[in-house]
DNA sequence: GGTTTCATCCGATTTCAATTCGGTGGCGCG
DNA sequence: CGCGCCACCGAATTGAAATCGGATGAAACC
């Protein structure tokens, strides 16, 4: 089943935030945290999983480990607005191993990437080379990145239409 | 040990890019793929949390799924640079359940906030009520994100001056 | 050059968790 | 009011995680 189409209930959004805070406790920590039986546990997010809710479980590694010593935003600014041309830049830029993120915005910009390099001039070759000098490009803007802080919780505005518990024990 | 002083080797890079990848197999699986016995792949999974190279384990949920239909990118300009009102403005915007990253950049705009929301009428309201209105605010420009991708896999450029291997059958 | 030291790996064993499956009860529907 | 369905449970089975002693080289040290 889509997504869209799921309803969750208390049940599962109480799943999804155990998981997205630690995605490899056990189904059965899990399920005691939140009074269920392991079985029951498991089968709710086999289905989370299959159904497409749960997209995966992420490994969370600090940067500083792989040789990250800097990250940094470029806004991109397009020139000439054609889907094509459009289409295959982001495509480019989603390649590049370097880019964590990748933002498709109105406003004063049309793209926000996220990058993180090794060092400066990892970053002055990798504008330079994958962004700057493509055609449809107008301005450039490179902001380095002193702080990051990412919330792994989304949160959840799912509980005033939520599904009413099914089943035994409702 | 700290990250910074760890030196890892390439079978360290292996199972950091397989984590990042499917933080959920098991760990007999991950032996298998990087070719080590299971026991010895837990001890150094387990050596990796500890010493803080892996900061934690996350479920990716589909923001659809949670009610979020809508996210921004809100872009902040501070007028007056004192590192306490910075530093109070970075922890309100970093409690916010509607903040999913928060960028501390130099460039034109000092602040990067990327924040998901239940719909248009709740992000007039987030911007309004938590973020204008702040003395220690300059010019806001806000946004709306079209489309976003993001890498689950950090570059590794440490390969280069990796550990070399130790102990037996080095 | 021989010896010591040490970190890593392995594989058997034990412990515990994941998975399966038949049974049960509430809920909606006819 | 009775029927069928769905989610749940719990016991039994399968399989993985965790532990530990011993073996192996590599590097360091005399």
């Amino acid at each position: 089943m889509k997504p869209e189409n799921r309803l969750l209930d208390r049940i599962d959004h109480e799943i999804l935030a155990a998981l997205q805070n630690n995605a490899r406790q056990s189904n059965k920590e899990l399920a005691a945290s939140i009074g269920l039986a392991p079985s029951s546990c498991l089968e709710r997010v086999k289905r989370l999983v299959h159904d497409g809710i749960i997209r995966g479980f992420h490994a969370d590694v600090d940067p500083k480990a792989l040789g990250i010593t800097l990250e940094a935003l470029v806004f991109v600014r397009i020139v000439r607005h054609q889907r094509e041309l459009m289409e295959a830049l982001w495509a480019h830029l989603a390649a590049q191993p370097e880019v964590r993120d990748l933002y498709d915005v109105a406003g004063s910009h049309d793209l926000v990437v996220h990058v993180a390099v090794r060092d400066v001039e990892h970053l002055r070759r990798l504008v330079a080379e994958q962004i700057a000098g493509r055609a449809e490009l107008g301005q450039l803007e490179t902001s380095l990145i002193f702080q990051h802080r990412r919330s792994n919780q989304l949160p959840d505005y799912g509980h005033e239409h939520a599904a009413p518990a099914r089943g035994r024990h409702g």
